[in-house]
DNA sequence: ATAAATTTTTAGTCAAGACTAAAAATATTT
DNA sequence: AAATATTTTTAGTCTTGACTAAAAATTTAT
């Protein structure tokens, strides 16, 4: 059974939805996600259910049989796959891979995504710490926290961030926050939440806002 | 402007028949080409002469223009560094590459591209041994010439084949024949065509339909 | 519990890119 | 030069995936 880089997307963005909801994903968040229509979103889904993809009930929305949670999976492994290479190998900054990314994860190939994953040496998670699904779709849940919910005096490891905008990613930058970077939380100003951080036996503060945008593996 | 994949697919078709035979190109060889139908080609490319990409006299074919050359070397340029990548870094075999080149080459990055040529240092030609252009779409021509046209004595490298289907590169293995192996003519049968060729100084002989599937460089 | 608001589905269109069948133009024979 | 064969184009259809507008179902509010 193929499927259609529409078909995929469509399969994505609900395995998405539904690790979010736990319940029916309605027709209106499908393509809110997609930026589609509803009407459209209802055409894809009979022909989805049609593949045995997902089940549909008429107004109550769908949820990924077992068959499309492992397409999803696979189009995700792909996905992050191709983001750890373009980060890792070609230059690529956090907030440069999402585009090419979309369109790489589309690309039909067993022995490419495999042989990739060889050659990346079996990465467990992409630039943004997300996990990466092994080849029958099984990958550990990451507990990544934001830099906001550490307590005071309490060490982490940068594994992410949430806002991968072009401003943020400079803004780290400059306060030489990237990947696997060691911060400690030295104190916290309770009412503004700005936040205390050592970095490299710098202490610097960063504002509630920056600290929720960053996530942290302890 | 932007172009599909369906177009750039008829781009490169034409560009590959036009290097080949000068003259205007035939509806008629371009859908044999893409294995379509000469009704489907009349379509596209009075869609494309529109685009500006090529120009069309009704009944007496087409020609790329200067824009329309650039854009399918654009192509090929991609369609060739993904083919070193695949066999450079992901363990393809000759044979392996060529469908999924086919797809990689229409991911739209510019980024991308480039940063893989820096990758891969900047080759100069594919494992067919097919030049690369590079980003101005310039590239040198590379007299290969087939194994058959040398004469008793001569010496060559070997830098691509022109059947590569999985048995002929088995049979290449077993003869110790791969890219930038050195082989010398021994001698030539000139009834039977086959060839005596010496590599690692071991003689052996080979069969003129062989020898015109391998190219060679002097 | 009924009215109002929202969500979802249906029905009918549209564009891209392919197709078939038939018409028109060009090439080739005789 | 006419007849035949081939190539190319036109006209009309189909599928995919999207869209608008309107109808139907479901929720929320009064």
């Amino acid at each position: 059974m193929m499927f259609t880089l529409s078909e995929e997307n469509y399969l994505k963005a609900i395995f998405h939805l539904q690790t979010v909801s736990g319940k029916g994903i309605s027709t209106n968040a499908i393509a809110k996600k997609l930026e589609t229509k509803a009407s459209s979103v209802t055409d894809m889904i009979k022909k989805l259910a049609d593949k045995e993809v997902l089940t549909y009930i008429k107004y109550q929305g769908v949820s990924l049989t077992v068959l499309g949670r492992k397409i999803a999976l696979g189009v995700i492994r792909k996905h992050r796959l191709w983001e750890v290479f373009l980060v890792e190998k070609l230059n690529f900054s956090w907030d440069e891979v999402h585009d090419v990314a979309e369109q790489l994860e589309h690309i039909k190939s067993t022995k490419l995504i495999n042989e990739l994953d060889a050659f990346l040496e079996f990465p467990k998670m992409d630039p943004h710490g997300d996990p990466i699904p092994d080849k029958e779709g099984k990958f550990q849940k990451i507990e990544k926290k934001l830099l906001s919910t550490l307590k005071e005096n309490q060490l982490g490891v940068c594994v992410g961030v949430n806002d991968s905008s072009s401003e943020f990613l400079k803004y780290l930058d400059r306060y030489q926050i990237s990947l696997g970077q060691k911060i400690r939380v030295v104190s916290k100003e309770s009412f503004y939440g700005s936040v205390t951080i050592l970095i490299n036996n710098k202490e610097m503060s960063i504002s509630q806002k920056i600290a929720n945008n960053i996530y942290i593996q302890s």
